[in-house]
DNA sequence: GGCAGGTTAACAATCGTTTGTTTGTCCACT
DNA sequence: AGTGGACAAACAAACGATTGTTAACCTGCC
């Protein structure tokens, strides 16, 4: 579903991945839609999960705000690339043109990204720096990285949040 | 096509678009394929052309290197939007699991990133600093932004754009 | 015996696509 | 000036395949 789309997938082409016939599937889910939310709900779940606990490892070394901010941008791209970067479907289809199903997805997505709030909450800025705009480019660049991301030309999700961030840091946290 | 995907829009929701029958589409191209094809080269040269007459027209008020970069940035975030933002339907589904419509569509984004390649290029940067990366970090931010960009909150392409190329330009282009 | 966890087979609807036919328009020819 | 043919562009109707989904049935375990 991650590399084809939600449409893109066919309840036979889910079954078969999991050694299922189509119908099977109606007995663990009510409804394709019902079955992407449980999907939807385990991977921001591994994510947040993820995130808390490269923070507390963080907080165990007495790291600063940038620090804390950086470990975890790392832990959410290295989730992103795990699970297939399945924020990438998300967007386009669901949010906004899809009724019923956008609710639960915007709530679990809005709960996961206050993470990122209190993060950048925490940092030291200039004024006229707007936090929010900050983070959705964070965020922005992050999320776009699994496309481009090419574990065969060298890439890995550590190096390339260090560099992601260090842009940041330049800026704001007076490091060279 | 843009809100709702690739596969999450049928021909006959093309026909009733265009006040046609489905089978009269068949008369103007050959396949549902043929016609995305058609479709994004068409999106990808109005960007193209976008962005080339914003750099002529920055290079008329002789603009630096970082100027004329904000200046694409913002034609391009201004191409994205009102263009529905075709670029976020591409990537997760046909890049690498479409077999045949892959290769124009690779070949257009090539070469309309040349573009900022260049003006990459032409960049003064520290050595340690990667530009490719840089530049996908930036496109990043751009080709997310249209996701949570909203007008009804007073967002406009300019200022967005202005504010994340704030960061690049705070980091490394000696600016307070 | 009952029930969780499947299988089997089919359903109506929708999918991309094809075929045959009908329009409207423009140009050549008498 | 009038008429017939050629052609672009669309309509009308259907094709087989695939879609999400459902119902009835089987099977092994407690």
């Amino acid at each position: 579903m991650a590399a084809k789309g939600y449409d893109g997938t066919s309840m036979r082409d889910i079954a078969t991945a999991v050694g299922m016939l189509p119908g099977s599937l109606y007995y663990h889910f009510d409804s394709k839609e019902s079955l992407f939310l449980a999907l939807h709900q385990r991977v921001v779940t591994v994510m947040e999960t993820r995130v808390r606990e490269a923070l507390a490892q963080a907080d165990e070394s007495g790291l600063g705000p940038w620090d804390r901010l950086e470990a975890a941008s790392t832990a959410h791209l290295e989730g992103l690339i795990e699970t297939g970067n399945l924020v990438a479907i998300v967007s386009p289809e669901f949010l906004g043109e899809r009724e019923g199903i956008s609710t639960q997805i915007r709530l679990e997505r809005r709960r996961y990204e206050q993470i990122f709030r209190e993060l950048f909450a925490a940092l030291t800025l200039p004024d006229d720096v707007d936090r929010t705009v900050l983070r959705l480019h964070l965020f922005g660049a992050l999320n776009w990285a699994p496309i481009w991301f090419d574990t065969a030309k060298g890439h890995d999700a550590r190096s390339v949040a260090r560099q992601i961030m260090a842009v940041f840091r330049t800026a704001y946290a007076g490091e060279s």
